[in-house]
RNA sequence: GGCUCUAUCGUUUAAUGGUUAGGACACUGCUCUGUCACAGCAGAGAUACGAGUUCGAUUCUCGUUGGAGCCGCCA
């Protein structure tokens, strides 16, 4: 980039050995300085690049510090062969500074060094986000982010979908995360609420005719915080269609990841083609414990529980028993370090069996497996020699979950997981409802909004627990990316929903009105998802930890340490705003 | 709300019931004409806070505060 004013006429990327011999103003961060008495070198820095400017004239660098902000004039000149630095793009070349001006002078010890800041409590960084920012690695996801954003908005443009911004200041729901609450001047008691999504206006739009929507949406939900969960706020790429079902929205979903990760994965990366798989709720509950897989693990779960019935092992009597072959041998340690990991998570003990050379069994189950069964079992669990097969017994909702911790835990000491893949799939038939212990009531598992299948017939009729909905995931790596689902567009379907759900339709007036009344104008059937976008960025990026690609995160308690957000607000805000905080 | 881990110079890390609490990088000063995360010499700089046990606590115990991870929660 030329940019020819008083502080530079070129960026670090476009200076090369074409402009030896030229008198050039460069601008940027003093990453380090090398001082050798007689002739010296700082490295300089911008966010395109790093060149090295030499200083025969060693009184140039009086007074400056490490992560100045300086301006340099000089000349280029090519380095002596024996001098390259082959680990930059300047590297055969460097400015020979003439004159140096400070633009903005470091007044302090710097609170970390820059080059090393990844490796800084991450606290401190947090506070002095923006000279972590500074980092090259930091700097680069933040670039990559752009990059993908900015594909991302492409790929929906030219994929028909129309961006259109939907309001920041809403009204509160009462269904999902808790709302974030803005209070009102204008009316008294009265607040507004930061969208969790833009789920109603995107539902509106569809009934205003727009026919795909899109929206890189901010998204606020006051919950707390994981390490692939951001407190606060975070981005989705919404995504809605008209005229839609969830085999379109599926093609969708994965020709825009697909492409997404294809473009922007590391080098080499192995990433499922579509169509992704799609798998059940339930047969995803069985044969990984989750309703989020990690599919780069070969391991698989399998149901025991019948067989075990006909065994004389009391314990897994009128049990759900779950096994997992691992198709290997442990050695005592791990078998010892596994057992503590099941106890850690609540399991009493930990039943196994190793298929010895000659097919017998060996270990603490095996005397309970009546001989004419042993190769039943055999058979049900694809035992071969140098098998071993773990099982876990509990009632049917615990099983499956330890059975999936175990199945991870075992994949991770075992070193399972496929190296350099992104394995995507689809998990859909969530059911609808579901029982809730605390509130002893019938709940909405997901969205409210989602359309049950077979319609207003199986909500009329069928155990409202066994009713499944249009509802959908995507998974990768064992993250889930997305949900989605078919909408329900038709007013009578949507009442009766809400009834089981123990809401009148008086509730569903004054809590959903806008949904509620335009959809007695002519609403079509419509569906759609909304990818986490800081979720894509940090799967691609292969970060642990959603704060490293987000520009400027909260803590974990929801904090901005760098600005002190939450904050005290004075006496007279919080009168205009009609609130008395109570000491 | 619950569980687990954690707190030593600016950063990072070591050690200890009695020490001058050590190193590395950063910082300050000096030396050095080709380094590139330069090198050398010298210097300044730390046991989060409050109780308890003890002759003596930075170390052991309890609490407070802060941080991280997990569970709950996240339509």
């Amino acid at each position: 980039m030329n940019t020819n004013n008083i502080y530079r006429n070129r960026t670090l990327d476009n200076v090369s050995e074409q402009d030896v011999g030229a008198a050039l103003t460069l601008a940027g961060w003093v990453e380090n300085i090398r001082d050798h008495g007689g002739v010296s070198f700082i490295d300089l820095r911008d966010m395109y690049g790093v060149m090295q400017v030499v200083m025969r004239d060693t009184s140039l660098l009086d007074g400056l510090s490490r992560e100045d902000c300086i301006s340099v004039s000089g000349v280029i000149e090519h380095r002596d062969e024996e001098t390259y630095n082959p680990k930059i793009p300047t590297g055969t070349i460097e400015l020979e500074a003439k004159k140096v001006e400070v633009l903005g002078k470091v007044y302090r010890q710097l609170p970390f060094e820059v080059m090393t800041s990844k490796e800084t409590r991450e606290d401190v960084r947090l506070k002095y986000r923006y000279l972590d920012l500074r980092n090259a690695k930091v700097r680069d996801n933040m670039i990559f982010r752009s990059k993908v954003i900015s594909y991302l908005r492409q790929k929906m443009t030219d994929m028909g979908f129309l961006e259109i911004q939907t309001p920041i200041l809403c009204a509160s729901s009462p269904e999902g995360a808790r709302d974030y609450i803005v209070p009102s001047r204008k009316f008294k008691g009265k607040f507004y609420a930061l969208p969790q999504a833009p789920q109603q206006y995107k539902q509106l739009l569809m009934v205003s005719g727009f026919d795909k929507y899109f929206q890189i949406a901010p998204c606020f939900r006051d919950e707390d915080a994981r390490a692939d969960r951001s407190p606060g706020e975070f981005y989705q790429l919404d995504f809605e269609m008209s005229f839609a079902t969830q085999e379109d929205v599926f093609k969708v979903g994965e020709e825009v990841l697909y492409e997404t990760f294809k473009k922007f994965a590391p080098e080499g990366a192995e990433i499922t083609a579509a169509p992704f798989p799609i798998i059940s709720y339930k047969q995803a509950m069985l044969e990984f414990g989750t309703d989020k897989p990690d599919l780069r693990n070969p391991l698989r779960i399998i149901d025991v529980s019948e067989f075990f019935s006909r065994c004389t092992f009391k314990p897994f009597h009128d049990k759900t028993v779950r096994a997992i072959n691992v198709h290997a041998q442990l050695t005592r340690g791990q078998h010892e370090k596994l057992l503590k990991y099941a106890q850690s998570i609540g399991m009493g003990g930990l039943g196994y069996l190793e298929v010895l050379e000659d097919m017998t069994y060996k270990g603490p189950i095996d005397k309970f497996i009546p001989d004419d069964m042993k190769t039943e079992i055999r058979d049900l669990a694809g035992l071969t020699a140098g098998d071993t097969i773990f099982f876990i017994a509990d009632v049917e909702e615990l099983a499956a979950s330890y059975a999936g911790q175990l199945r991870t835990e075992i994949a991770d000491r075992l070193d399972l997981l496929e190296k350099n893949a992104y394995r995507f799939c689809y998990i859909n038939d969530f059911p609808m409802f579901e029982y809730d212990k605390e509130s002893k009531k019938i709940i909405f598992t997901h969205n409210p909004f989602s359309m049950p299948q077979g319609g207003l017939e199986a909500l009329n009729e069928k155990d409202p627990l066994e009713i499944l909905a249009y509802q959908y995931d995507i998974v990768c790596n064992g993250v889930e990316l997305s949900s989605g689902a078919v909408r329900n567009h038709n007013l009578d379907i949507m009442v009766k929903a809400f009834e089981i759900a123990g809401y009148t339709e008086d509730d569903l007036k004054e809590k959903f009105g806008a949904l509620y009344n335009a959809f007695q104008f002519g609403a079509p059937p419509h569906a759609g998802m909304a990818p986490g976008v800081d979720r894509m960025i940090m799967l691609l990026r292969n970060e642990e930890n959603i704060r490293e690609v987000v520009p400027f995160p909260m803590n974990g308690n929801a904090q901005d340490l760098m600005c002190g957000a939450p904050s005290e607000v004075t006496e007279q805000q919080l009168r205009e705003v009609h609130i008395k905080v109570r000491q």
